[in-house]
DNA sequence: GAGCCTATTTATAACGTTTTAAATGAACCG
DNA sequence: CGGTTCATTTAAAACGTTATAAATAGGCTC
């Protein structure tokens, strides 16, 4: 025999672009279903012509069609995010896919970004994905207890995390912040500042967190039988102005509130100028424990205490878990529980 | 002939899953070559012929795969968008996103995104996409004055926008805002409240941006004579309290500026912090104009005076120019250049 | 050396779409 | 009515991959 592997086949038109597997299988000399194989290391292949076979496709630069992939397979190899308006604040939404594309290096997913505009739930969105198989798992936020998204994923068996619990019954996977603590030792640190009345500036109150944050709260003022107020007029997603002035005519009326648990920054940089309103100064007639998930609030004010949300973090961890969602991993390890961080303020 | 064209064929599996092509054909009684022609409109399909598929194709849901389409076309229908790290703060990213969505409703693009975990220029991920075809188009930030990807897509013949403009002298599409307007506007402003010795905070030196900026201010401060002062220290990329810590060792040295224009919101609460610490007070010893692209400093310091930029309205810009450089429109239109809408504050 | 196992490789057929080239058949013309 | 045109419709091939089933060839056993 003088015929070496490469002179065997090599009749097929150059054609122009990317090298495919026909162009591995010619310069190697195997068929094309063994260059397939080999690459995706199945055990039938000799090592040898594995190795042979990594080796081209490396030097080649060879990288497997997309399109081809997904067509032939049904998998996609797409992770969709659905971002919310409501995101938009602060780089939220940005920080979040950061994350995640962190933990997607290394693996075949892409993300694509599913935008609602609809001020409703996304479910219609969630329901395209899923029927028309755009997605092979999706990542959303604000959930709710009994999140109608959630159900429906569930029903369908279709691979997701979601930034925040739920009160179903059937366990899912979700990453999320001990919001509890977060409030508990945010409505604490108020109490040992002396602060005899503590508020808190709540989520709207369809969102899970929101419940864990009203109860960690709730928690440390009964155990501190101080007062306290719960405001019904304002919200996190409240236009600022909104929250600045209603903090603003609160501060001008009896029994005002004198520490504040804040569930964002913006939230706090409001409180502190409806405040000042009134010559009222943050950490002389009044403190701020704030959760800070950006680097706006600490060294900017400084008086304001913060506990910290790592949501690059979050997002890393959600990726993680959808991965091992998806490759059927069962449902222990699903379950993500972050913990609060708390950053002393610089007096 | 008694066959109705419907039990003409039929004859398939109806296996489960999506409707295809296939599926209408049998429905129809049609080809599946005749039934792609008709969904595409294609003018050798008989009017009726067209009218009877689309009805059918409505009535199941039918929408194409996007694999197969992308498979046979080489057309992948994704606009890739580079995130960077920088994007992180104040939802710059987000926004812009939200507003690319919504140009690209009613399109069959969607959304990826290409995030850039280095430091340096996004080059590589650009490389990558054009190389391997992952995308019809690009979107991209934090254009330089001879930006190398700007390069790389002209010479590849690439459709792409950037936001912000190059000064290379090959014509390209980008939208960018009027940042020498911009600076004018505020300095003059500054000026006309008898501000004497205005100082601005730009962006890193090496985006063009920055140029305009300089370049809006010197020209403001030049017509009116005062002194100036331009920090080499710091930008807007800067650390937050690296701008608060040098703002504030300035304002403790002669001939302190007294008059701020600040590229973003988050350098603007920085200044004040800083300026704060020598007991100067925004609005009694100092002014500042900001740029404003969220809803964070209006309303909470209602005495910056801001200079509004869409990002939102960005984003769809960039998408509508896009979508137009890929349909092959020629140059003209392709360059956009967004207003500055000037916000009065309050008092 | 026929028969059988095992290890490795291979040809072929899909996946759902678009494209190319060809077929059908009605209408028209002389 | 044969030939030609035109308007529609169609069959077949291809895009690059993976899955199914089959082929090849050493190495054994008896």
């Amino acid at each position: 025999m003088v015929d070496t592997p490469k002179s065997a086949a090599a009749e097929t038109r150059p054609k122009s672009g990317k090298p495919t597997l026909r162009t591995l299988a010619d310069l190697t000399g195997f068929a094309v279903t063994t260059v397939s194989r080999a690459l995706s290391n199945a055990p039938q292949i000799s090592a040898e012509t594995r190795r042979r076979v990594h080796e081209v496709a490396a030097e080649i630069g060879y990288l497997p069609d997309r399109a081809a992939q997904r067509l032939k397979t049904g998998r996609t190899n797409v992770i969709s995010v659905l971002l919310d308006p409501h995101e938009e604040i602060l780089g939220y939404g940005t920080s979040l896919m950061l994350g995640l594309a962190k933990a997607l290096t290394d693996t075949p997913y892409h993300i694509i970004v599913t935008p609602n505009f609809m001020n409703d739930s996304n479910l219609d969105a969630v329901r395209h994905i899923v029927r028309n198989g755009m997605a092979d798992g999706l990542i959303f936020s604000r959930t709710e207890p009994f999140d109608p998204r959630v159900r429906f994923l569930l029903e369908n068996d279709f691979p997701f995390v979601c930034h925040g619990r739920t009160e179903l019954s059937t366990p899912h996977p979700y990453v999320d912040y001990d919001n509890f603590s977060f409030a508990y030792e945010a409505a604490r640190r108020l109490i040992t500042r002396g602060r005899r009345k503590p508020t808190i500036i709540l989520p709207p109150k369809r969102m899970t967190f929101s419940q864990h944050l009203m109860h960690g709260f709730m928690t440390a003022v009964r155990e501190a039988g101080v007062a306290y107020e719960i405001p019904d007029e304002i919200h996190l997603d409240s236009p600022i102005d909104h929250i600045r002035d209603f903090i603003s005519r609160r501060a001008g009326q009896p029994d005002a509130p004198d520490g504040f648990v804040c569930g964002g920054e913006v939230s706090a940089l409001a409180t502190i100028t409806g405040m000042s309103d009134h010559g009222l100064a943050l950490g002389v007639e009044y403190d701020i424990v704030a959760k800070q998930t950006s680097k706006l609030l600490v060294n900017i004010q400084p008086k304001v205490e913060t506990i910290y949300e790592d949501l690059t973090d979050t997002g890393e961890q959600m990726g993680r878990v959808l991965m091992a969602r998806i490759a059927g991993t069962n449902t222990a390890d699903m379950q993500v529980m972050l913990k609060p961080t708390i950053n002393f303020p610089a007096t």
